[in-house]
DNA sequence: ATTGGGACCATTTTT
DNA sequence: TGGTCCCAAT
C-alpha cells in the first residue's frame, strides 16, 4: 500500500462502501476502541468485517500486520481472506486471518520454547487423546468400563475450554469423580508432553498460558496487533475469552462480531455471557462501548424471517431484536407431517427433483438440514436411487479414514519419533509380525525407563530383549531410518526421503512401508476404496505443495510439517466447496453461516429437535431453540419443514411427535401440504381440544407445585392462557402458557403475577 | 501372530 | 443399526 493519488484513495474507498447501509458502514468506519457488532442473520456481517478489514489498510493506512481477524472455520477465514484480497491486492495478505486454534499454532510454534516445550509438537486429535486416555488408565490400574475414557476425555475438554490446567481444575472438582479426573488429567498433560504433542485444547490453553508467565511475551504480541476483530463472539468460550482479553486489553481496539441467538456451542464449553457482557467488561471510566446493531435482513423473504423470530421469540434470557427484511411476499413456509421416515425423504426428494426439472434449480441451491448426522442416512439412500448428486458435510472427515490417519501417523513418527500414539497404530500396519505379545515387553521397557516407544524399540533390538521377534523390531526400525536418513544410508526398502517433494514424500512412505502392497494383494471392494482414498491424499498434497509455494520462503519449517498442522486443524466442512451442482446435506450446526435457496429441515420431532438430551432444562431448551432459528434463517427462498410419525431408531420402531418449535411458528405463516385427514389421524390430540395445528401435550413429567397441565390462568399483559407445560420448580418455575392472543410464551412463576382464569 | 466371529454397546452437535 | 472390543480358533 503506498501512499498514491488522491484520487485513487476515494476509488478505493468507494469500493469499500458499496452497497452498504448506514449502520454497516457505521461498524466499518468506527475502528477505535471496543465495538460490539450485533449482527442478526444474514445481515451482511461478513462483507462487514472485510470491509472494516479494507478500511484499516486501505484508508486508515494501519499496516496490514497490525490487523488480526480471528474466524470459526478455516473455510471463513479463507474467504474473508480472499474477499479483502479482492478489495486491496496483495497488501492485503499480510493480515493475520485464522481460527483460534490456527492463531495458537503459530503463537505457540514461535514461542512455545518459554513454557520449557519443544516447538516441533504434534498436534493430537480426538482419537490420540482417547489413546492417551487410555494409556493413563492402564498405567494407573483402572478399569477403562469403569472410568469411560469418553467422559474422561470430556471432562478435561471441559476444563481447557475453561481455561483451567490441572491444579486450577483439582480445585474447581466438585465430587470424587471430578478429582479423580483431575488427578488423570495432570497425568495426561505430563503424557502428551513426553510425546512432544498437544491436544486441541492445548492450543488455546498454553497460548494463555504462555502469555500469563511470560508478559514480555504478550508484550510483543500486544504491540503487534493493534485492531482485532473477533467474528461468531456469541460462540467463544473461557480461554478464547481470556486470550482475546490479553491482546486487547492495551489498545482496546477490539471489534467483536455476534448474534446472541445463534449461539449453538455451549456444550462444547461456549459461554453465551462472553457477548451479552461484552458491554460491562470493556467498559472503562471514560468511553462507554459503542454498540451497533445490524437488523436489516437481506437473505431471507418475510415469512421465512417472521417464522424464525416468531420461535427465538419464545427464549427468555434473550436480548429482543428487530430484524425485518425488505422482501416483501414469498412463499409461506411449507410443512409436511409424514407417516415414517421413508416417506419423509421421498417427500424431499421428490420436491427438490421437481424444483429441478421444472425451474431449473440448480441442485446446489438445495439443503437439507437434519439435527444428527444419524439422521443422513435415508435421505442419501433415496438420493443415490435417483442418481441427484450431493455432498454430505461433516460426519467422518477425510483424514480421519483409517487408511488415511496411517499413512498420517507414519508422517507424524518421522517428524516427531516420540509420537506414542503414532508408532502404536502403525507398527503392525500392515502385519509385519510385531504382535501384541512382543509390543507390550516393549511398552513396559517403556514405561520402565521413561523413554519414547520408539527409543524402547531400538533398546530391545539391541539387547534381543523380544527373542524371536528382533528381526521383525529390527526391520522396522530399519525402515524407518531409511526413509530420514540422507541418501548414501539408502540400503532400507523405501529409500531417503530427503528432498523429495511433498506428494513424493507420501508416496514413497505408501510404497516403503508395503501399505499400497498389502491393499492390493487385499484385492477387496473396500480395498480398492482406501487406495482410492490414498490416491486422493496424494493429489490433495500436491496441491497444498502449490498453494503454499510462497509461504514457504523464509519458514524454518519444513513443507512437510506445515502439511501436518494444516491436517490436524482442517475440518469436513472446510474443503466444503460449493461450486459444484450438489445437493448439500449436513447437520444444523455445520450450516451456520451458510445459506441456501431452498432449504428443507428434516426431522422436527421431539426428542430429535429439539433433542432428548436437552429436553430436561430450560437452559439445554433454549439452545435447541436457537439452532432452530439458526436452521430456519439458513433458508433464502423457500423453507419446508418435515417430520415423521413414526421412524426406525436404533434398529426398530418408534413413534414420534411433532417438534415442539413447530407450534411455536404463526399459523399464517405456514402451509401444510399432504392430505389434510391423514395429517389430522397422526396428531397427538390434547384434552383441551384448541384449534392449534399442532395440538399435542409434551409436558415433561407431571405437573408439580399444584398446577395442573391445561390450567387457565391469567396474565396481566399477555392475558388469558392455558398452561401446556410446567418446567423447574421452586424458585425458577417457569409455565409455557399459550395465550390467546400473543401466542406461546414461557414466563417465570415467580414475577409473572399470574392468577387463575 | 492373525483372523474372524460373536457379544455387547451406545448412539448430539465439532474447532 | 452399526461399530467396537474381546476371545477363541487357526
Amino acid at each position: 500500500m503506498t501512499q498514491s493519488d488522491p484520487l485513487d484513495q476515494d476509488a478505493l474507498a468507494d469500493s469499500i462502501f458499496e452497497g452498504l447501509n448506514p449502520a454497516q458502514r457505521k461498524a466499518v468506519e468506527t475502528t477505535e476502541g471496543p465495538l460490539l457488532v450485533l449482527a442478526g442473520a444474514g445481515s451482511g456481517k461478513t462483507r462487514v468485517l472485510t470491509a472494516r478489514i479494507a478500511y484499516l489498510i486501505g484508508v486508515l493506512g494501519i499496516p496490514a500486520e497490525q490487523i488480526l481477524a480471528v474466524t470459526f472455520t478455516n473455510k471463513a477465514a479463507g474467504e474473508m481472506k480472499e474477499r479483502v484480497e479482492k478489495l486491496l491486492g496483495p497488501a492485503a495478505s499480510e493480515v493475520s486471518i485464522g481460527t483460534f486454534h490456527s492463531i495458537g499454532v503459530r503463537i505457540l510454534r514461535r514461542d512455545i520454547g518459554h513454557l520449557a516445550r519443544n516447538r516441533g509438537f504434534v498436534i493430537y486429535d480426538d482419537a490420540d487423546s482417547i489413546g492417551v486416555i487410555k494409556d493413563v488408565l492402564k498405567g494407573e490400574g483402572l478399569d477403562p468400563k469403569v472410568h469411560e475414557p469418553r467422559r474422561i476425555r470430556w471432562q478435561i475438554d471441559q476444563w481447557k475450554n475453561a481455561g483451567l490446567l490441572p491444579p486450577a481444575a483439582a480445585d474447581r472438582a466438585r465430587d470424587l469423580d471430578e478429582e479423580l479426573i483431575a488427578s488423570l488429567y495432570a497425568k495426561y498433560q505430563r503424557k502428551l508432553a513426553d510425546a512432544e504433542a498437544l491436544d486441541f485444547g492445548d492450543l488455546l490453553l498454553l497460548t494463555v498460558e504462555l502469555f500469563r508467565k511470560h508478559p514480555r511475551v504478550l508484550d510483543y504480541y500486544r504491540n503487534r496487533y493493534n485492531y482485532i476483530l473477533v467474528d461468531e463472539y456469541q460462540d467463544t468460550n473461557g480461554v478464547q475469552y481470556g486470550l482475546i482479553g490479553q491482546l486487547a486489553q492495551v489498545h482496546r481496539n477490539l471489534c467483536v462480531v455476534g448474534d446472541p441467538d445463534q449461539s449453538i456451542y455451549a456444550w462444547r464449553g461456549a459461554d453465551i455471557r462472553n457477548i451479552l457482557d461484552f458491554e460491562q467488561d470493556y467498559a472503562d471510566s471514560e468511553t462507554a462501548v459503542k454498540v451497533i446493531k445490524l437488523e436489516q435482513n437481506y437473505r431471507s423473504t418475510q415469512p421465512i424471517l417472521s417464522g424464525a423470530s416468531a420461535v427465538i421469540s419464545n427464549n427468555f434470557d434473550r436480548k429482543d431484536k428487530d430484524l425485518f427484511t425488505d422482501r416483501e411476499g414469498g412463499s409461506p413456509i411449507r410443512f409436511f407431517e409424514a407417516e415414517d421416515d421413508r416417506e419423509e425423504s421421498r417427500f424431499v426428494i421428490d420436491k427438490l427433483l421437481n424444483a429441478n426439472r421444472r425451474e431449473d434449480v440448480p441442485f446446489r441451491h438445495v439443503a437439507i438440514l437434519y439435527r444428527t448426522n444419524a439422521q443422513s442416512r435415508s435421505f442419501e439412500e433415496e438420493l443415490l436411487k435417483y442418481d441427484v448428486p450431493y455432498t454430505i458435510v461433516g460426519g467422518q472427515r477425510f483424514y480421519d479414514r483409517a487408511e488415511i490417519k496411517d499413512i498420517m501417523c507414519y508422517l507424524r513418527l518421522l517428524v516427531n519419533p516420540r509420537d506414542d500414539q503414532a508408532i502404536r497404530r502403525i507398527v503392525n500396519k500392515p502385519t509385519r509380525g510385531i504382535g501384541k505379545a512382543s509390543f507390550e515387553k516393549v511398552e513396559s521397557l517403556a514405561a520402565g525407563r521413561g523413554v519414547p516407544l520408539m527409543e524402547a524399540m531400538r533398546i530391545a533390538v539391541e539387547t534381543k530383549l523380544v527373542g524371536r521377534s528382533t528381526g521383525k523390531l529390527a526391520a522396522f526400525l530399519d525402515m524407518m531410518d531409511g526413509f530420514s536418513s540422507s541418501p548414501a544410508g539408502g540400503l532400507a526398502v523405501g529409500g531417503s526421503l530427503d528432498g523429495l517433494a511433498l506428494d513424493d514424500m507420501i508416496a514413497r512412505v505408501m510404497d516403503g512401508t508395503g501399505y499400497i502392497r498389502a491393499l492390493e494383494k487385499e484385492d477387496t471392494p473396500d480395498s480398492e476404496a482406501r487406495l482410492d482414498n490414498l490416491r486422493e491424499l496424494l493429489s490433495s498434497a500436491r496441491d497444498f505443495h502449490v498453494v503454499n509455494e510462497e509461504e514457504l520462503e523464509g519458514e524454518e519449517r519444513s513443507e512437510l510439517e506445515l502439511y501436518l498442522d494444516q491436517v490436524a486443524l482442517i475440518s469436513d466442512l472446510d474443503s466444503y466447496e460449493d461450486r459444484e451442482d450438489r445437493v448439500s446435506l449436513m447437520t444444523v450446526h455445520s450450516a451456520k453461516g451458510l445459506e441456501f435457496p431452498i432449504v428443507f429441515l428434516v426431522g422436527m420431532e421431539e426428542r430429535i429437535f429439539p433433542h432428548a438430551s436437552s429436553i430436561r432444562d430450560e437452559t439445554g431448551l433454549e439452545e435447541e431453540r436457537r439452532l432452530c432459528y439458526v436452521a430456519m434463517t439458513r433458508a433464502m427462498e423457500h423453507l419446508f419443514l418435515t417430520c415423521a410419525a413414526e421412524r426406525f431408531r436404533y434398529g426398530d420402531r418408534t413413534y414420534q411427535s411433532p417438534s415442539r418449535f413447530l407450534q411455536e411458528i404463526p399459523d399464517e405463516l405456514i402451509e401444510t401440504l399432504g392430505s389434510a385427514s391423514r395429517s389430522a389421524r397422526s396428531r397427538v390430540s390434547s384434552a383441551g381440544g384448541s384449534s392449534s395445528r399442532f395440538d399435542y401435550s409434551y409436558a415433561q413429567g407431571e405437573a408439580s407445585e399444584g398446577i395442573a397441565l391445561g390450567t387457565r390462568v391469567r396474565h396481566p399483559v399477555f392475558g388469558r392462557g392455558e398452561v401446556l407445560a410446567v418446567l423447574g420448580s421452586d424458585l425458577n418455575q417457569k409455565l409455557r402458557i399459550k395465550f390467546e392472543r400473543a401466542g406461546v410464551k414461557t414466563v417465570m412463576v415467580r414475577y409473572a403475577n399470574l392468577e387463575l382464569a
